[in-house]
DNA sequence: AAGCTTAAAGCGAATCTTTATTAATAAGCG
DNA sequence: CGCTTATTAATAAAGATTCGCTTTAAGCTT
């Protein structure tokens, strides 16, 4: 069986909710899936604009939300003043682990964090959604880095 | 073995950077560590303020990193347009799990976080240095509430 | 204790991100 | 094809954070 694009899958999002499909989120989108790279708002807006296509900041920014409440897309952390995201459909959930000083980033997923979940739903009765563990530390190369300098 | 103050504290992270202690960091600080609760910048402008002490929003500002460099402070989430903090000195470390629908906070820590950072450390060849996990769900409140309106 | 150096404060302007407004456009249904 | 109305571009507005500049005051040094 053929998984779904993830045209397709905005599109059945949008009938449900009575919303349209427009050029303009279809580029955005498009734009969006074709690498595999986190994303914020301006770099996104700058490289369809070096397309030649031509399409408002407030547009991705009103398109956003709806990638995300259609589990497209998630906002993966705040920084340098501003929401970074990445597309999520068609990958396993995965976590980040980030170098702080070059800002590489390394995906992962552990099973025991389900099993964190679990605990949680016991011990405080929430009904759990999602999480996300956000793991800081040095690179291989930074730290080398890093030993030379002292 | 006395622990040591939060002014203390500071004041050896000032030192060690040849930097100043003011009357306002003071003032700052001792206003975040007065309550247990989260903040943010706003809130504890508006707190100081009602009390009679002039601090200028900017002075918040630029006392926050430095905070967060000497282990007093960490940053929690971003929400509503801008971070909120707790103060963490004194603290065991803990990660947070939040209703989506009223806001409602539970912390928690658990030591197979520690393990999976092991693992990290380990599989990737980084040097972790900080670990946020952060769970999103529906409190046993808003579960009620929300299985009586459908 | 006074003098000196310079970090830090206050203030307001500037910047940056995100949201709201509004008139014009175009999706998509009948 | 025409109608309804969601969506767009453009711009203004709102909110958070930072910057620049002038003044103040930490905290050495003498």
């Amino acid at each position: 069986m053929q998984k779904k694009s993830e045209l397709q899958v905005f599109r059945e999002y949008l009938q449900k909710n009575r919303l349209r499909y427009t050029q303009e989120r279809e580029q955005i989108i498009k734009e969006i899936f074709a690498t595999h790279d986190h994303f914020d708002v301006d770099t996104l807006y700058l490289t369809i604009r070096q397309k030649g296509i031509h399409i408002s900041k407030a547009s991705i920014y009103r398109l956003l939300p709806l990638l995300i409440e259609a589990d497209l897309v998630q906002d993966v952390f705040f920084e340098d003043g501003h929401m970074h995201y990445e597309h999520i459909y068609g990958h396993e959930h995965h976590c980040h682990l980030r170098c702080i000083e070059c800002g590489k980033i390394e995906e992962f997923s552990d099973p025991r964090l389900k099993d964190v979940e679990r605990d949680l739903e016991e011990r405080f009765g929430f009904k759990i959604l999602s999480h996300k563990l956000d793991v800081k530390g040095l690179c291989p190369d930074c730290r080398e880095k890093l030993k030379k300098m002292a």
